[in-house]
This record gives structure tokens, C-alpha cells and sequence, in this order.
DNA sequence: ATCAAGCTATACAGATTAGTATAATCAAAA
DNA sequence: TTTTGATTATACTAATCTGTATAGCTTGAT
């Protein structure tokens, strides 16, 4: 891909995550991106389809970061779970980390009618849909049900630590996890 | 106060939760409250006056309704805490429930030195601080931190039923929450 | 009936937005 | 050296935004 399409790509998603998305023009991409419009335009189709890129971008490189890491690093079903928020805080809390885009876009596009926000529930209902599987492998009765509880604490946490930066929100969040998917696991 | 001054509250409240708040003009609140610019501006100095008057008066409406419904309903300091997500749900599916307002405010200001992020980070720690008080009144041990959890799965389930609709988020958080209540009061 | 206060109507300024049109520049390939 | 393709520079359109200025209307009190 044209190193110029990246440097775009990556830049708007730093000045989305800091000065939110609908704050951030055009022009402020551009210019921090040392290029120009005509270039932006030429890459992508509109703003919107910008912002969607970004998103997806974000969502691929979260999945594809976590999914390895907890195949790499475990065996057993159960304890993929078990470890899930150990490598969900070291993601959260890592120097490059700019939020989790899908939560923040979801608050800036409220309307379900908008393709921004129909991508971030769509990213939303992946992601617990991932925990899900994880729990069904590990015979948790109600997988759904612990993986919508788990999401809970996790996109709570991060909303937090987006409010008060260094909260240790996703400490205690750990903690919550690892008693809810112990309290599933003994039904 | 004013009438017109509470329909212009309320109509931006509304407006706000419903296309967003950076997405809402002034022209389209003034027109939705049968009002003219002129008077919106009689009664705020600036849009952003009025953002902030919003969440005030949201928190204010949220507080008042929970403590007034606790204190008339429990009697002893552990069944406040046991019953909160009860009333907590109780509020959120009402039928004329618009979101919290500074969950949606921090995700649409994150630069921390715009005044309405600060009364949302604000408003988030007053509502982690009355469950805390509420927790430490029931002699829980770690009351700054279970109040923390549950306050990580209440914005959660917000956030989960603002993104989906319905989604029935907080059924489930009510019941995460009885589970870490528990837990936290056997130590 | 006159007056005053509150509200409306409308037009405007000044800034900013997304997106486009046109021309100049630059580098590498033929 | 000439051509080709990619990028830049700049100016522009048309819409939208917050906030203000000016003038007219309406209603109730004196």
C-alpha cells in the first residue's frame, strides 16, 4: 500500500482519538500529515469513508494483536480466558495505545442510520461474539452471558481511562473479570 | 425559571442524545423548541454554556431520583448497595431515559482542557463517590474498589445500550454486580 | 390608550467545513 | 531529452456554524 495512504490513515487516527472525529477537519489531517487535499481525496472516497477505514484498521490490528498473543502464550481453553484481560490490560495500558475506536464513534454518531455507527456495533458485536467463543471452548454454561458481562467491564474500563487518563481502571476491571468467569465456570 | 428557558433545556437535552452534540446546531435546538436564536442567547451566553447547563441539570435530575429512591425503599446500609442496579435499571429502561449525558460528553470533548470534559470527568467521579460512600457504609472492606467495578459495569451498560438498543446490557450487569457485591462483602 | 417587557423575524458577519478545479512541480522511466 | 504519473500549491464553491444587530410584534399593566 502507498506509504503516503498509511501515513494518512495513521494520522487521522491519532487526531480522531485526541481531538475527537467530528472536530477534526479535513485541512488538520492534511496538514499534519504533510500532504495535501488533493492526495487525502485521491486515497479516499470522502471524510466518511476515512473515518470507516480508520475504524476498520483499529479493530484488525486489536483482533488479530490479541488473538495471537493468546495463542501463542496459551493451551487449555480455560485458561485463554483466564488470561484474556492480563493481555486486554497490557494492550490498554502499552505507550501507543489511542482508544478503542469503536467506543468513541459510537458517542459521536448516535444516529443507527449513520455507516459510522453501524460499523462501531458491528465491531462491538464481534468483539463479544470472540469472548463468547472463548468461553463456549471452555464449557462455560452461559457463554453468552459471561462474554456480554466481560465486555461490560471492558468497554466501561476503557471509557474510564479515556476520562481520567492513568484511572488503573482496567486493574480493578481485571480483578471483576477474573471473579465473574470463576462464578460462571463452577455452574 | 422561565419556561422557555426549560423547553430549551430539554430540547437540546433531547437533541444532544439523540444526533449528538457537536452535530447539533443552534439553528436546529431554536427550531425544535418553537424559539428564536435571540432568546436562546438571552437566557446562555454560548452554546457551550448551555452544553454544560445540560449535563448539570441531567446529573442533578439522576442523582436526586436514585438517592430519593434508595432512601425511601432500604432501610439498612447493605441493601442500598444490593438494590442499586435494580434502580439503576429501573432508570435506564424508563421509558423517557436519554442516555447519561456525560458518558457521550467525554467521548465528544476528550481534550481535557475543554471545560465539558471536565464536568463529565467530574460528574463520573461524584457518581463513583456516592456508590463508595454507599459501600463503605455496608463495612465492605476495598469500598473504593468494588465502587470503581460497579461503576466500570454501569458505563459499560450504558454505553452497550446506547450502541445497541434493547440490548438488554443491564439485566446482565445487575447481575455482575450482585456476584462482586457478594464477593466484596465476605472479606 | 399608552407604555414597557419579552419575544419574534430576519438579515447579517465572520469563521470553518467538505470537496473540487486548475495549474505548477518533481522524479523517474523511456 | 522527453514523457508520464504522482504530488503539491492555491484558489474556489457552497454549505454550515456560532453569535449579533436591527426592527417589529404581542401582551399585560398602569
Amino acid at each position: 500500500m502507498s506509504p503516503l495512504r498509511e501515513k494518512i490513515l495513521s494520522t487521522a487516527s491519532h487526531l480522531f482519538q485526541t481531538q475527537g472525529i467530528n472536530s477534526t477537519g479535513v485541512d488538520t489531517i492534511v496538514a499534519a500529515a504533510g500532504t495535501t487535499k488533493m492526495t487525502l481525496y485521491k486515497y479516499f472516497r470522502s471524510k466518511e469513508n476515512l473515518i470507516l477505514e480508520v475504524l476498520e484498521q483499529g479493530h484488525q490490528d486489536f483482533q488479530a494483536w490479541l488473538s495471537e498473543k493468546l495463542n501463542s502464550n496459551t493451551n487449555k481453553p480455560s485458561e485463554k480466558l483466564q488470561k484474556l484481560f492480563d493481555f486486554i490490560e497490557e494492550w490498554v495500558t502499552s505507550p501507543n495505545f489511542r482508544g478503542m475506536g469503536f467506543i468513541k464513534a459510537s458517542a459521536e454518531f448516535p444516529s443507527e442510520a449513520s455507516p459510522v455507527h453501524q460499523l462501531s456495533s458491528e465491531q462491538s458485536r464481534q468483539f463479544k461474539q470472540y469472548i463468547s467463543s472463548l468461553a463456549h471452548e471452555a464449557n462455560i454454561q452461559d457463554a453468552d452471558g459471561l462474554a456480554l458481562q466481560l465486555s461490560l467491564l471492558f468497554e466501561g474500563a476503557v471509557q474510564a481511562e479515556q476520562m481520567i487518563r492513568g484511572s488503573g481502571a482496567m486493574a480493578y476491571a481485571k480483578k471483576a473479570a477474573k471473579i465473574l468467569i470463576n462464578g460462571a465456570a463452577t455452574h
